[in-house]
RNA sequence: GGGCGCAUAGCUCAGGGGUAGAGCACUGUAUUGACAUUGCAGGGGUCGGAAGUUCAAAUCUUCCUGUGCCCA
């Protein structure tokens, strides 16, 4: 097949895709081969394809492409996740469009909705990714909510309730006032926000006064609103300002409620009055005060609805104007923080803050400025509120026990190393992890919830929400409806007719009117990181004992940046553990962020991003990827850096070209994958540099340096390849084509070009395959191609004349430019002292020496007198002087000045060299290497020295 | 405040106890057969600063400065 004169990416992407993708080339069947498996991190469902993507799933298509190539079973899992909240999210905003909202639906009929998005609008990502040319096993593609997922979603929520790692907990919860859901803490961003801190007085109660006589304690907060929820003030039990006063009361301003001072090492008498307000149910760390000044959960007072707006405390002492506010001002509309503050100041209760201004005058404000740390919900955007709720918990401190242990004897690595430390920081003080979320779609929580049974005794409650504080009802964890009704039926056998069983009512309410025990369906769904943590697994067909799960679980290795190290790697450990007993894969690369141009994180707020996709269009799939691999080192962001691409897209071009050349002189398609046999020396060297930039990716693939990789292949194709190899051989084809040298170097150049195809086929897919069909009729793509294994032998006496000739044609263009000889000036040159390898060299390779140091005729002997420059030729066996006359051809004052100049090179190297030895420490000390090299090196400096000089001296 | 990184050529980055590397950019030069998305040649770095260890430090240690991320 010709190739076209100029190499257009874009035609040959799509179709080399699709073909692979229709003969089955992601997963060629090789029922006996060693099996290597890696998972995708499944992507939004929601999500397009972004340069982080772009990343990630180049350097897993690398890694699997290459095991494919090397004869392994392999497998790379791929799919797409749910994404509770982000999906709910997109469906909910179109309805919004659409002057429609969720609650017009039932449940039931919302998450149809929700699948009929994913039928038409999701997984546009998946299309994306086939651009990228990722080899993933679509025929298997998974979804996180796929039927036998949810299976495995089930079975483990089973398990681990029945185990007690999970269970049912009231708690101060980060709960999402705009979504109206919990989420787990590292769902949770903190960002420092201006923001007020508000001083009040609570005033004692009767005749009670701190030592100093005030009949008031002073307390400050960012959060004046939450004081209608205070419970406590907290002063430090070592504080002596507030020791007389421990014990007694303060009557809260607006409430009037009393309550009591506490002594807790939490108050810190260096901040502020020493005294805090205590609200345990809508801050953490006075949920753990209050726990310790004997509040239990239940009994904390709760004055926000889900919306976060006020409502009445159990104790209705929240005055009416107060009901119904949001919790600050919203929308220009002021809300109980500033009708608290407002209501304190007219109170006479608020300290004023005193502040100077710039010319000395003391004015009083309301409250003190302050950067405050504030939690806001990483989907929603609002700020977060602690809030006091029923949820259910993983017990991740015990899940964690294993993995930790797995990372630290070796069992499961982490490259790069340094990231070990950041994973063991978070694992040893990892905190319960609050698994449900109030939504509709995801996988919904396998409990059912029945009366609780009181010393055996029925206890029915009055109808009320789940975040009732005084009814815990007994749940029942199942992984069927049938099971949990069984379960309930032996339950309450006692208050069921004969042979009755009890009913499974939608909601709360229903079941309560129900004269009979009844059960209710949890509401809620799991966290979305519940489900893919089972990842590596449940995709194979867990909790069913498939052959997949057999063969390709643990999986070899995973990839992911290193931002969900804690999000999905930790929990996949701990999952995999928990179900299957063994870590879920030996070995986690952890790769960097993608950064803008100026090393800033792209965002689509800064208006940064660069389109993955875009830039395929410009430079193709293959630059693109190479971009990628060859800019991951590991341990450091990438930064966007688009002229690189550019030059990748150039290297895709240098080869296009370079297999131009090859079936112009008759290169074609190798017969064998093993080397030919060669005599040539051009033909042995480039058989020699196969095997070494092989050798040198093989070892770059095992350390997982793509960076290394992909240089290296790079440096042997356009350095090694193109540049010279195919300039050396180009004589051959000038002569007989039948004749051996034409023969051989064809044979040799169409293995060696192949074996570029194929180390190069992993990091730029499309081209290579053109390219591979391009040269002769396959019996197999290039995606399905074997890995080199060129173990044949090449002599050290054709290496080195080759070296040797390379050495010698960049002095002499060297000489050429800095004397201003034209490039292509054919030159006499006389060689006195021929070495062996010299006289071998030339002997064989005369066509070589014409054609590219272009020294034409060569003479063994002493040159005539005369001005002349003097060329080196260097190579590991033999090093030459070439004298050149110059008569009439150049000024001899340049030959001088370039002597002048290497004389100044080699006299310092050579003096620095001497010096070094002359160090008797340095002799006696230093590694005898070093020493020898030392001694080497200076001889040849000297010898250099000498030399220059009496050329030098012949110039005049 | 705690933890983890980074600082090497104009830019983006490798490297790493024994004469500093790549790509891009830059300079000069070349255009009758693979390739100007190119060839050839070249300039450019006291490896952030200071001290220490060592025969020898860009490399190891400590401190400092700047900068980024994560956690509180």
């Amino acid at each position: 097949m010709t190739l076209d004169t100029t190499f257009d990416p874009a035609s040959i992407e799509a179709r080399w895709y699709k073909h692979w993708e229709e003969t089955g080339g992601f997963r060629p069947e090789r029922p006996d081969a060693e099996p290597y498996t890696i998972v995708n991190p499944p992507p939004n469902v929601t999500g397009s394809l972004h340069i982080g993507h772009a990343l990630d799933n180049t350097l897993q298509d690398i890694v699997i492409r290459y095991e494919r190539m090397r004869g392994k079973d392999a497998l790379w899992v791929v799919g797409t996740d749910h994404a509770g909240i982000a999906t709910q999210m997109v469906v909910e905003r179109q309805m919004e469009a659409a002057q429609d909202k969720r609650t017009n639906y039932s449940r039931e009929d919302f998450v149809d909705k929700v699948w009929e998005w994913k039928a038409t609008s999701g997984g546009t990502i998946t299309t994306q990714l086939r651009r990228l040319g990722c080899s993933m096993d679509w025929s298997r593609e998974q979804f996180t909510m796929d039927e036998h997922f949810t299976k495995a979603v089930l079975k483990t929520f089973v398990d681990l309730y029945n185990d007690g790692l999970i269970y049912r907990d009231k708690r101060l919860v980060n709960w999402d006032p705009k979504l109206k859901t919990a989420i787990s803490d590292l769902e949770v961003e903190t960002q420092t926000i201006a923001g007020s801190f508000w001083h009040f007085k609570y005033p004692l109660e009767d005749g009670v006064t701190l030592s100093d006589g005030r009949d008031y304690i002073e307390v400050a907060t960012t959060r004046p609103e939450t004081m209608l929820a205070d419970m406590a003030v907290a002063v430090h039990p070592s504080d002596e300002r507030y020791a007389s006063v421990v014990g007694k009361h303060v009557v809260l301003p607006i409430t009037g409620r009393r309550i009591p001072i506490v002594a807790d090492e939490h108050a810190d008498p260096e901040l502020g009055s020493g005294a805090v307000k205590i609200t345990p149910g809508h801050d953490f760390n006075d949920f753990e005060v209050g726990k310790r000044a004997g509040f239990v959960a239940g009994e904390m007072l709760n004055m926000l609805t889900s919306d976060a707006n006020v409502c009445q405390t159990s104790d209705g002492l929240v005055p009416e104007e107060f009901l119904g506010l949001h919790r600050f001002k919203r929308d220009g509309k002021d809300g109980a923080r500033e009708a608290v503050v407002a209501r304190l100041k007219a109170d006479r209760y608020l300290i004023p803050h005193i502040a100077k201004t710039k010319k000395g005058e003391e004015v009083e404000h309301d409250a003190e400025p302050r950067q405050i740390a504030t939690p806001f919900g990483d989907r929603g955007g609002v700020v977060i509120e602690p809030w006091l709720t029923d949820q259910w918990y993983v017990d991740a401190e015990k899940l964690a026990a294993k993995p930790i242990e797995q990372v630290k004897d070796g069992t499961i690595e982490i490259v790069p190393q340094t990231w070990e430390k950041t994973f063991f920081n978070w694992m040893e003080n990892i905190q319960p992890w609050c698994v449900s979320r109030q939504l509709w779609w995801g996988h919904r929580i396998p409990a059912w919830f029945g009366p609780k049974l009181h010393d055996g005794a029925l206890e029915m409650s009055s109808g009320s929400e789940f975040s009732n504080k005084n009814f815990a009802p007994d749940p029942i964890v199942a992984t069927t409806e049938e099971e949990a009704i069984q379960i309930a039926n032996e339950r309450y056998a006692r208050y069921l007719p004969e042979g009755g069983t009890v009913r499974v009512h939608d909601t709360q309410t229903e079941a309560h009117k129900d004269l009979l025990p009844a059960l209710w369906r949890d509401q809620d769904v799991l966290d979305t990181w519940f489900s893919s943590a089972l990842w590596p697994f449940a995709t194979l067909g867990w909790p069913n004992e498939t052959d997949l799960v057999k063969k390709h679980f643990p999986n070899n290795l995973l990839i992911s940046g290193f931002d969900i190290l804690f999000f999905w790697d930790a929990r996949m450990m701990m999952m995999g553990q928990y179900n299957m007993g063994t870590a879920p894969w030996p070995k986690l690369y952890l790769h960097g962020l993608v950064r803008a141009a100026d090393g800033a994180k792209m965002s689509k707020s800064k208006g940064n991003v660069v389109d993955p996709l875009g830039l395929i269009d410009q430079y193709g799939a293959d630059a693109l990827r190479f971009f990628m691999a060859a800019m991951e080192s590991q341990g450091r962001d990438i930064k966007m850096d688009e002229k690189r691409v550019e030059g990748y897209r150039n290297f895709a071009t240098k080869l296009w070209n370079a297999t131009r050349f090859c079936q112009s002189n008759g290169i074609g398609k190798s017969t064998t994958i093993k080397a030919p046999t060669a005599r040539l020396a051009a033909n042995q060297w480039i058989i020699g540099e196969v095997q070494q930039v092989c050798a040198e990716i093989e070892q770059a693939m095992a350390d997982l340096r793509f960076d290394a990789a992909a240089n290296a292949i790079y440096q042997f194709t356009w350095s090694k390849f193109c540049d010279w190899y195919l300039e050396l051989i180009k004589p051959v084809f000038a002569g007989d084509p039948d004749a051996m040298p034409a023969v051989e170097t064809r044979e040799v150049a169409g293995w060696a070009l192949d074996q570029i195809l194929v180390m190069l086929h992993p990091f730029m897919p499309f081209i290579t395959e053109e390219l591979w069909h391009a040269q002769g009729t396959r019996k197999y793509d290039l995606i399905t191609a074997s890995w080199p294994s060129p173990r044949a032998e090449v002599s050290k006496e054709a290496t080195d004349a080759i070296d040797w000739v390379i050495d010698l044609t960049t002095n002499v263009r060297s000489a050429k430019n800095e004397l201003g000889i034209a490039p292509g000036a054919k030159l006499a040159a006389f060689l006195p002292a021929a070495s062996d390898l010299a006289s071998s060299t030339i002997g064989r390779s005369s066509a070589a020496i014409e054609r590219l140091a272009r020294l034409t005729p060569v003479t063994m002997g002493e040159a005539p007198d005369g001005p002349a420059m003097q060329v080196t030729a260097q190579a590991t066996g033999g090093s030459d002087v070439f004298i050149v006359p110059l008569e009439g051809i150049i000024d001899i004052a340049e030959e001088k000045a370039r002597l002048e100049k290497a004389l100044t090179a080699s006299q310092k190297e050579a003096k620095s060299l001497e010096g070094r030895l002359s160090n008797a420490n340095f002799v006696e000390r230093a590694k005898p290497e070093a020493v020898e090299k030392a001694k080497a090196d200076f001889a040849h400096h000297s010898a250099e020295v000498g030399r220059l000089e009496g050329a030098l001296k012949r110039l005049g």
